[in-house]
DNA sequence: TCTGGGGTCCTAGGACCC
DNA sequence: TCTGGGGTCCTAGGACCC
């Protein structure tokens, strides 16, 4: 925490403010804000296929122990007279993009750290704005007058105590912890508030003895590890993004023609994020989950980047085949594509020459399955037929 | 009618190179 | 005479988050 170890002026003169802004209970929020008639009623986004969890509880379904990850049989027992909708992503996304834009209203540095959450950096907007404190306010005000959605937030010189401090006020709540009372603030919590530590951390710290974030703060190395308070490296990690495509099986397959036809199914997906977004990937992997749980992944880095169905197709056709082991049916198959370029790799003639006709190729794919949805063109599989 | 689907980050060992 | 020491890439798995 530097703060403390400035002056008062110095202080003042190096302060940053993070607001901290976390959506309540966001899927279930947004169905209730597209319709009024579920306001007020245990909604449970999630959940309703036999082998479905619950994405998203609004908190009056969480009254009766309905939470998010939850299998949809369990929150159905708990709670009969829950209103289960199906999960509507496209749009939470839309809805997201305005919860953004109203935090882009108060400052150009707005950080998206999911869906649902992100943080403002109010540093230097006072002038336009007013105090900190007052401007987190009239945020959260905001995105529950013009989407009608209910936010929390914190208000910190720390992104993290930030995101700890929403986390806390939550439902509909905000708290600001003034510089220099970080300590004061965290020392009671609960190491498990800390973002990063999840059940076997938590496990493994109380078997020290660790059960508060003060008694972290006893062992300095401790510390540095799980609460990292430094806040100029934020930002600087090279993203490794990655675009994927699982799916859980209604019933687990034990043919391998079955299982491919499945993967051919995840690959147009992932080779049609890849065209959308305009990036080759350089490692494939297969993802693998048997009856029995237990799950392997396995991946080929290829010479030559794709983004074309085929090729990635063949790569993981090739891993699922090498790695199918006699742990009997398989329950999940996915597939991932990462190490991604946009472009400009250093590229042999004819890959080149290769990769342009495959792009005329996909691009009319592509742009018919826009046109007509995606049953307008299916492309056979190099072993079965479709029709 | 056990346990989703989308991700990120970290670790650790082996290959390979200088 | 026991066989260094880095750095980088690849692969696999696991913890964690929303």
């Amino acid at each position: 925490m530097t703060f403390e170890l400035l002056s008062p002026k110095l202080e003042k003169h190096f302060m940053r403010w993070y607001l901290h802004v976390d959506m309540d209970a966001f899927y279930a929020s947004v169905e209730q804000a597209l319709n009024p008639a579920l306001k007020g009623k245990p909604v449970i986004v999630g959940g309703r296929s036999g082998r479905g969890v619950v994405t998203s509880a609004s908190y009056e379904a969480r009254k009766y122990g309905v939470r998010s990850a939850m299998p949809g049989f369990q929150a159905r027992k708990l709670c009969p007279q829950g209103i289960f909708l199906p999960n509507r992503r496209k749009v939470y996304s839309e809805f997201s993009d305005k919860v953004f834009a109203i935090l882009e209203r108060y400052s150009p540095e707005v950080h998206a750290l999911s869906i649902d959450e992100g943080v403002v950096d109010l540093t230097g907007t006072e002038r336009l704005f007013g105090p900190p404190v007052k401007t987190a306010k009239e945020i959260l005000a905001r995105l529950e007058r013009e989407l009608a959605l209910s936010a929390s937030g914190g208000l910190s010189a720390s992104r993290m105590v930030a995101k700890i401090a929403a986390t806390l006020a939550k439902p509909h709540g905000f708290i600001f912890v003034p510089p220099g009372t970080e300590r004061t603030f965290l020392s009671p919590l609960p190491v498990e508030r800390i973002p990063g530590v999840g059940p076997k951390t938590h496990n493994e710290l109380l078997r020290r003895g660790i059960k508060t974030i003060g008694d972290l703060f006893k062992h300095a190395s401790l510390t540095r590890r799980y609460l990292d308070l430094e806040e100029e490296r934020a930002g600087k990690r090279s993203h490794d993004h990655s675009i994927g495509n699982e799916t859980t099986l209604d019933q687990p397959l034990k043919q391998l023609e079955q299982m491919e036809e499945v993967l051919w199914e995840l690959v147009e997906e992932v080779g049609a994020r890849l065209r959308r977004e305009e990036v080759y990937a350089r490692c494939i992997t297969v993802k693998i989950r048997y009856a029995n749980f237990k799950t392997i992944t396995r991946s080929k880095t290829l010479n030559v980047p794709t983004c074309f169905d085929r090729e990635i197709f063949e790569t993981a056709r090739e891993l699922l085949r090498k790695n199918l082991a006699p742990e009997g049916p398989v329950r999940l198959l996915g597939v991932s594509a990462s190490n991604l370029l946009s472009s400009g790799w250093d590229e042999s003639l004819f890959d080149v020459q290769k990769r342009r006709s495959w792009e005329k190729l996909y691009s009319g794919i592509d742009r018919l399955r826009r046109k007509y949805g995606d049953e307008a063109i299916s492309v056979a599989t190099p072993h079965t037929k479709r029709q």
